[in-house]
DNA sequence: TATCTTTTAATAATGATTATAAAAACTTAA
DNA sequence: TTAAGTTTTTATAATCATTATTAAAAGATA
């Protein structure tokens, strides 16, 4: 955990940036809530916690900033606020997501499905990709099981 | 066009909602701009030319009434604007974008790319899939070529 | 016609995010 | 070290998209 938080330290005197007492607290959240997708609202009141002077527009704007350094990846689920993830290290950078339409959950595939479907769309498309974002709409296990005990019990 | 307006109409009768004025003139819209992915407000300012009295709160309540009745799609960017496409007739319900990071441009893609990777997600993680989503990032044939070309000229 | 329902317009309210301005903390160079 | 310049922070106001509210209008119904 402290060599992630050295590395992100480093990447910010690379860019002229300080890790200041906030980003770092900032920083710590986001290294402790790893699995989450923390809006900037959660960071904020998880940040409190420790460092209870911080504002909200700093949180703000750190997770700007990290997000420019693409320490983050700022994501949108749709709902309507921004979420924010720590990016994984030297991992290639995919965005796949299960989207539960009955709990809300979301669940994150690590996996890149789409290499063969990136080529088809390279050529037919002429279209050179940086970055892509697949979200999947549907029901998660949890609640397919949860439904099938209900069908059980009546 | 007036076919297209007529089985809308139908729709909503099915439901028991009515095509006021003001609805029609915002389905009419949408037809006639159907390439286009319009805002809330790109809807409202294109309605309003034709009945200026409208306002915008109804424009909102009529193109959430069209996204129930899956009339039209609400798509999301991530540019902080909900957008709307209306639904083509009898079509799967694909949402393959290519949003170009040079100009901005949003082409859309109507086939099934992920035929192969939906069996993936489904079996592997025992995730019901209803829908998805997928957005390419990249550099749109456009842009390549005016790269190109500007190249060429230096 | 009287009444019940649906729809609308106008406007206020909300919630996420960004901008601004003044203070505080750091840096740097004389 | 000290004065000046830069970066960062805080607090707060402003903005922008969207939703809620409320009263009036239009339509349907009995």
């Amino acid at each position: 955990m402290e060599n992630r938080l050295d590395r992100i330290k480093k990447q910010l005197h690379a860019q002229k940036y300080k890790l200041t007492p906030q980003r770092e607290a900032t920083v710590r959240v986001l290294l402790e809530n790893e699995a989450d997708h923390l809006s900037a609202e959660d960071v904020y009141l998880l940040v409190k916690e420790k460092a209870p002077e911080i504002g909200l527009a700093t949180v703000y704007r750190t997770l700007e900033l990290l997000t420019e350094l693409k320490v983050v990846d700022k994501i949108n689920f749709g709902d309507g606020v921004s979420r924010y993830d720590l990016r994984r290290e030297g991992a290639e950078h995919f965005h796949h997501h299960l989207v539960c339409i009955e709990c809300g959950a979301v669940d994150e595939i690590q996996e890149d499905l789409l290499e063969d479907v990136e080529k088809i769309v390279e050529e037919r498309w002429r279209f050179k990709i940086k970055d892509h974002r697949l979200t999947f709409h549907g029901i998660c296990h949890r609640c397919q099981d949860k439904k099938a005990s209900e069908q059980k019990q009546a």
